[in-house]
DNA sequence: GTCTATATCAGGATAGAC
DNA sequence: GTCTATCCTGATATAGAC
C-alpha cells in the first residue's frame, strides 16, 4: 500500500491540487484532473470543497508554508550572512519546473482574487523580511559594509531567483538560473569586509 | 476612424492576441476572445491562420522583436557601461503587468511547443548576450572593475527585472521591483572604478 | 475573404440516489 | 461521504454558403 493511497480524501485532493498547480497554473487545471489524479469521485470532491478556488487556497497555503521553511533551513543556517544567503541562493533546485509560488503570480484569475493571492504575498514578503534580517545582521557583525542597504539588496536577491526560473524555463536549460545566481553572489561577495572589522569582541 | 479600424484583419487579430497572450497567458487566451477583441468573424480568423497556435507564433514573434527594439534603445545609448545598463533598469514600465514575453515562459504549453518557446528563447539570450557585451565594453574602457564576470552579471541583471515583475505582482504593488532594481544597480556601482584607470587614452 | 451553421469535447458545478 | 447522472457554457475547429 503506497503513501498516496493510505492519505485521507481530503490530503489527496490538496496534494493533487499543489501538483497540478505547479505544473499546469490555476486557469490550465480542472476540478476533472484534480480528481482524477486524486483517485477521487467528484462528489467526494464537491463534499470536502466548495469548489475549484477553494482547493486552489488550500493547496497554495500549503505550498507556500512549505517553502518558507525550505528557505529557512538555508537562511537560518549556520555561518556569515554571505554564507547563509548562498545556501538559500544555490541550494539544491529542479530549476526547470520552476518556483510553485512564482508562478501563480502568472495567473490572471489568481492575482485577481485577493484570498488566492494572500498565500503568494505573504510567502514574498516573509523571504525578503528574513533576507533582508540577515544581511543587516551580517552588517552589525561587521561581516559586510555597512553601505549595503538590506532591504534593497534582499528583494534583488529574491528577485535573481524567481527571474532565473523564467530564463532557464525560455531557454529549456538551467544554465542562466546558475549563471543568474553567481553572478549576484559575485557583486554580494564584493560587499564582504576583508578584515574582521569593528565588531565587538570580547 | 480609430487607428485599430484601418488596420488589416491579418494585422487586427495578430495585435489582439499580443493583448490577450499578456493578459491572459496562452491557455487562458481562447480563439473566440481573439476575434471578439479583432472584431472579426471566425471564418476571417480560419482563413488567415490555421488555429490558435499559429496565431500564438506571430503574436510572440511581434512582441519579441519589439522588446529587443525598446533595450537596444536603453542598452545602446550613451554614456558608460553602468549608465546604459541603469537606463535599461529604471526605464519606464507598466509593471504590473508584467514581461509579454517572461510570462508565457510560465505557460506549459508555450514551453512544451519548440515553435512557440524559440521566439522567447531567442530574445532572452539576446538580451543576456547584449547585456554582456555593454558590461564587457565598460571593462576594456577601465570603467567597470575587471573581476566582473559579465556574463553570469548580465543573466543577474536579466533575472533582476523578470523576477521583479513576479514579486511585485504577488504583492500588487510595484515596490519590490524598484527595490529589486535598485539593490542590484548599488551591487553594480560597487563595480564601477573610481578613476580613469588604465584606459589607453590619446 | 468572410459569414453562419454545426460538431465535439472539456470545464465547472448541481441533484439526488445510495 | 461517495457515487452517478445531468446541466449549461465555452473551447476549438470544420463545413459549406455567399
Amino acid at each position: 500500500m503506497s503513501t498516496e493511497e493510505r492519505l485521507g480524501t481530503q490530503e489527496r485532493l490538496v496534494r493533487s491540487t499543489q501538483e497540478l498547480l505547479w505544473e499546469r497554473g490555476y486557469v490550465g487545471t480542472s476540478p476533472k484532473a484534480i480528481l482524477e489524479r486524486a483517485g477521487v469521485g467528484q462528489g467526494s470532491m464537491y463534499h470536502h470543497f466548495s469548489g475549484k478556488s477553494a482547493l486552489a487556497l488550500a493547496a497554495l497555503r500549503r505550498t507556500a508554508q512549505t517553502m518558507q521553511q525550505t528557505a529557512e533551513e538555508c537562511l537560518g543556517g549556520p555561518g556569515t550572512a554571505y554564507d547563509r544567503v548562498a545556501a538559500y541562493l544555490t541550494r539544491e533546485r529542479t530549476v526547470l519546473r520552476g518556483c510553485p509560488i512564482g508562478r501563480m503570480t502568472q495567473d490572471r484569475d489568481v492575482v485577481q482574487n485577493p484570498e488566492l493571492r494572500t498565500p503568494l504575498d505573504q510567502m514574498f514578503d516573509w523571504l525578503r523580511g528574513r533576507i533582508a534580517d540577515v544581511l543587516a545582521e551580517g552588517q552589525r557583525r561587521g561581516e559586510l559594509a555597512a553601505a549595503l542597504d538590506p532591504v534593497a539588496t534582499a528583494a534583488t536577491v529574491a528577485a535573481v531567483v524567481q527571474g532565473g526560473y523564467v530564463l532557464a524555463r525560455a531557454a529549456d536549460d538551467p544554465a542562466p538560473f546558475d549563471a543568474a545566481v553567481q553572478g549576484v553572489l559575485a557583486l554580494l561577495a564584493a560587499q564582504v569586509t576583508s578584515v574582521g572589522a569593528t565588531g565587538d569582541r570580547d
